[in-house]
DNA sequence: CCGGATGTTCACCT
DNA sequence: GAGGTGAACATCCG
């Protein structure tokens, strides 16, 4: 589920423990720690202070007055702190608290912590994450950022917003709802678009990030009720286009979108 | 029972 | 080099 917008809320949950030290680490599943021995990761943030969490894209950045710890979450994984979290529970993942799903844990003293629940296993820990894998964030990207994303490239405008190296933050769910909200056709060649439509792209997708965040979710999308069989158009009834781009189911109107 | 799902990475093609 | 496809991770839901 998690996309920016549910990672923005977990770094707001995380901020409440900004100050606090770290006395216990369980990184217990090898497979979430990406790059680094469970071990190693342990003794790199045990005894630390947590002193800010930020966030570009989809990726948590847990400053401490050690190491970055870097927090992906894939598409099941939850943040709590101290026990609850912003969000009870996701798109395709029940709410259900299996201990076995627990798959990192920050304790502080004093009690309470920070447990990354994650069934499916997409996502994952990391140590001083680089960040410049990942592009600007879709939340605060400007204009020209996003024109320069889609110049000279032949793969389609989905595709192209949906690469995490370009522009970070837009999943599955959000693209599609802000293609459909400034009309224009996910397979449309990303450098085929004019100067106003890349505005058009750009004011879209700023407003559908804002609306959605509001809303509660990237799920809460006008589009998302009809992402099924047979779903349709929610302006115009036409059935929509149901279709895979960039290896991603994708919904769209074929009267609005072009 | 089967297929597909908000993500990322990687191997292997064209 | 640029894109595309399919697999893998593991669980839930229709």
């Amino acid at each position: 589920m998690p996309e920016l917008i549910e990672v923005e809320a977990y770094r707001r949950v995380a901020e409440r423990a900004v100050g606090r030290r770290i006395d216990r680490v369980h990184a217990q599943d090898s497979w979430y720690c990406k790059g680094v021995e469970p071990r190693t990761l342990e003794a790199a943030m045990c005894h630390r202070t947590l002193t800010g969490a930020r966030r570009k894209g989809k990726l948590l950045l847990i400053d401490t007055d050690g190491p970055v710890l870097g927090l992906r979450f894939g598409m099941t994984g939850r943040l709590l702190i101290d026990g609850t979290g912003p969000i009870d529970r996701l798109l395709y993942s029940s709410g259900r608290d299996d201990p076995a799903w627990h798959r990192f844990t920050l304790g502080f003293a004093g009690g309470g912590g920070m447990t990354v629940i994650d069934p499916r296993r997409l996502g994952g820990v990391e140590l001083d994450p680089d960040t410049e894998r990942l592009g600007p964030d879709a939340a605060t990207a400007g204009a020209a950022a996003l024109r320069d994303l889609l110049v000279g490239s032949t793969a389609p405008l989905k595709t192209r917003l949906l690469d995490q190296s370009r522009l970070a933050g837009v999943g599955n769910l959000i693209c599609d709802e802000a293609l459909w909200r400034a009309g224009l056709d996910p397979a449309r060649l990303a450098g085929s678009l004019s100067p106003a439509e890349a505005r058009r792209l750009h004011r879209h997708l700023r407003a559908t990030i804002a609306l959605l965040s509001e809303r509660g979710g990237s799920h809460t999308g006008d589009l998302q009720i009809e992402r099924t069989r047979d779903g349709r158009c929610p302006r115009c009834r036409l059935l929509l286009d149901r279709r895979t781009i960039g290896g991603r189911t994708t919904f769209s109107c074929p009267r609005h979108q072009c």
